[in-house]
Parts: structure tokens; C-alpha cells; sequence
DNA sequence: CGATAACCTGAGTCGCTAGTCCGATTCTAG
DNA sequence: CTAGAATCGGACTAGCGACTCAGGTTATCG
């Protein structure tokens, strides 16, 4: 994640770091993007200046919490897709995706609205998950597992849609599974 | 909306009254709800001072806008359930909602992140709503247009989440179209 | 065990925006 | 046309939250 620029982190700034990025997550994730820095500094036990010697800024901050959260999500995608047959593996990281999206969706539009669309960081985790994706895509339009006509763009909408309407649902673990059935009959050919 | 409490409004609040309204549901719903309401009212041609005596606070600005909408859907979609048969009728509703509720979403979460959950009036309006919505479900679902497993919580979590879909999408009509198809798919029965 | 550079702290600054107030400005009844 | 009540305008206040800085603290190296 810290690419290891120039020297390495004393130890203790190490351990703050990791410290905010963790609870930043935590946080970002259940309560949204609304939550004041300085909570979430007492929270990780810091300062808020250390947050901000860390993370310059807060758009900064939750550009970090998402890259790792995306790095999280491919990671999963590719052991996922190396393990099973194109339908399989499309249909399981469909889900993988939605699980672990949640308050995802809020962040993007906090990114996109704060300025330029997506900096660099992130437009790069975002592309490896993109094309791993389209790779899954096509794979299983080739297996005949879903339809021909749709694109890359489709099927992130539909992530993101299928992401929000989880959202609204709450956590009964029946509904959740009768929406992914309407979607996932939905992507199958006619 | 205002429901003719008490005296008549003078003509020049009146118009100032609908000017806000019509503003405010432009700006709101293209710029989202971050706009400064000093903003909203410049754009109206008034000072804030007239904005704050019609809506109190911008939560009930927010939601008079919200109701307006919501009251529109509902006639229409009463007006479309009584011209056509069960199926069509539920298919063209879903998409009289989606096309309707650009910006919608985010208003929604605002409101629900301001306080109350829902006001007296918001919950007025949406409930009629969800009444219909009921109604043409299981309208549908009795004429074997849509699978029957599917409740009034799952209707809604697909609305809101293949208005977000579309969101993602940009206006690009074929995609769009693309879309809708799936999600109907996905709704008919196995 | 110092010495020193890196790091931490948190009160304070700055900018932004919701909401107030009252003199100035219409509208409307008669 | 005129009184006067309703309405308007927009400078002003209050409060919040992102970000800074002048010390005090602590890891690390020789």
C-alpha cells in the first residue's frame, strides 16, 4: 500500500497509520463519509494532527480506505476466478463484489464530488478490478452463462445498483438471496 | 403541498413560494443536495431572508421537494395502473419510477441522515405510493407476470437499486434499455 | 547513555453555511 | 390614492469542521 517510498516509517508512525487506516475504514464504512476527522483520530487514539501528518487531507484519507478495500476485493476476485469454471466464477465474484461493497458506493460519490474524479491510486486499483472483470464478463458469455449483448459498463451498473438495493434491504438473508436471484436470472441468456 | 392553512398567500409570495420550489428541485436534483441554500435562493431571485420564512430549514425545503415528486409519480402511476392490463401495468410503472427518480436516492438519504427518519408529510405521500406499488405486484404476480416469491421490500430495494444503475450509466438509451431488460427478466417467473 | 531527528499533541485559525433580524419595500383593501 | 399589514432583502451571527503550528515527547543510532 505505502509504496515504500524513500525511508522507512519509524515504528511508532507505522502503528498509527495502520491504526487510522483501520479504524478510518471501520468507521467510513458503518457510519459514512460524514464523520468528522477528529472522531475518528480520538477513536484511532491519536491526535489529529497525526492524522493529518499521515493523510493531508481527508479527501487523501478516504482515497487510502478505498484503495485498500478495492486491493481486498481483487485479490479475492482472482483466487476466486483461478479456482473455478468461467460461470462459476463470474456468478461468485458477482456476490463477492456486492459482500463486500457495503458503503462503498457513498465513497466513490464523496471522491467524485470532491474534486477531480479519481486520482491516481485509485484509478489504478480500480482498473485491475475492471479488467478482471470483463475478463469474467466474456468468459462466461463464451460458457453460453450469460448474455451475449452486455458490456463492461452494464455490468458495473448493475454491480453498483445490486450494491444499493443490499443497502436497502437490510440484512434479512432471504431477501438478499431473492434479489441475487432476479439478477443473476436476469443475466442469463433469453 | 401548502395545504391552504389559514389566509390565502399574497400574490408575490405565492410566486416566490413556486419559484423556490421549481429552483430548488433543478438545482437539487443535478447538483445534489450539497448546494448552499444562499445559492438556491440568488438562482430564484430572492434574498435567503424570503427562502427561510417559506421553508424553515433546508431539511423542509428538501422535503417539500421530495413530496412534489413523490405526489407526482403517484398520479401518474395511477394513471397508467387504470389503463392497462396487470403485467403491463407493473412493468411500465417500474419504469415511470425509474425515469422519475434522478436524484431521488440521494434526497432520500439526506433526509433520513438529517434526523426523523421521514416527516409527517414525506411519509404521507410515500406511502400512497407504496400502496400502489403493492397493488400492481401482486396484480402481477397473480396474472404469472412476476415470480411470486417477491414481497413489497424486494420491489423496493430493485427500484432503488436500478435507479442507481441507470445513474451509473449516464444517458446512453441502448444501454439503458439494456438494463431494464435484465431486471424484467429477472422479475417473470422461473 | 545522550543527542538528534522524527514524531506527536491539541488548542487555535479560517472558511463556509444554516438560520436570524429589522429597516426597506411592496401588495391590497377601502 | 393611502394606510398599513405582509413580505422582502441581505448584512450579520453562530456553530461546525478541515487543517496548522509551536512546543513537548519518543524512537533510534553511535
Amino acid at each position: 500500500m505505502n509504496g515504500a517510498q524513500g525511508r522507512p516509517l519509524r515504528a511508532d508512525a507505522a502503528r498509527n497509520r495502520a491504526r487510522l487506516l483501520d479504524v478510518a475504514t471501520e468507521v467510513f464504512t458503518t457510519r459514512g463519509v460524514g464523520v468528522p476527522t477528529e472522531e475518528i483520530a480520538r477513536a484511532a487514539g491519536v491526535g489529529v494532527g497525526t492524522l493529518f501528518r499521515h493523510f493531508p487531507t481527508k479527501e487523501a484519507l478516504l482515497e487510502a480506505v478505498m484503495v485498500g478495500r478495492l486491493e481486498s476485493i481483487a485479490a479475492r476476485t482472482a483466487r476466486l476466478a483461478a479456482e473455478a469454471g468461467p460461470a462459476e466464477a463470474f456468478f461468485g465474484c458477482f456476490r463477492l463484489v456486492i459482500d463486500q461493497s457495503a458503503g462503498k458506493n457513498e465513497f466513490a460519490r464523496a471522491l467524485a464530488a470532491a474534486g477531480v474524479d479519481a486520482h491516481a491510486a485509485l484509478q489504478e486499483s480500480s482498473q485491475v478490478i475492471q479488467a478482471q472483470l470483463a475478463e469474467l464478463l466474456t468468459g462466461a458469455q463464451q460458457a453460453g452463462a450469460v448474455r451475449p449483448e452486455l458490456g463492461l459498463p452494464e455490468l458495473i451498473a448493475l454491480l453498483v445498483g445490486t450494491s444499493t438495493a443490499m443497502e436497502h434491504l437490510g440484512s434479512d438473508p432471504a431477501a438478499r438471496e431473492r434479489i441475487f436471484e432476479v439478477v443473476f436470472d436476469g443475466l442469463r441468456p433469453r
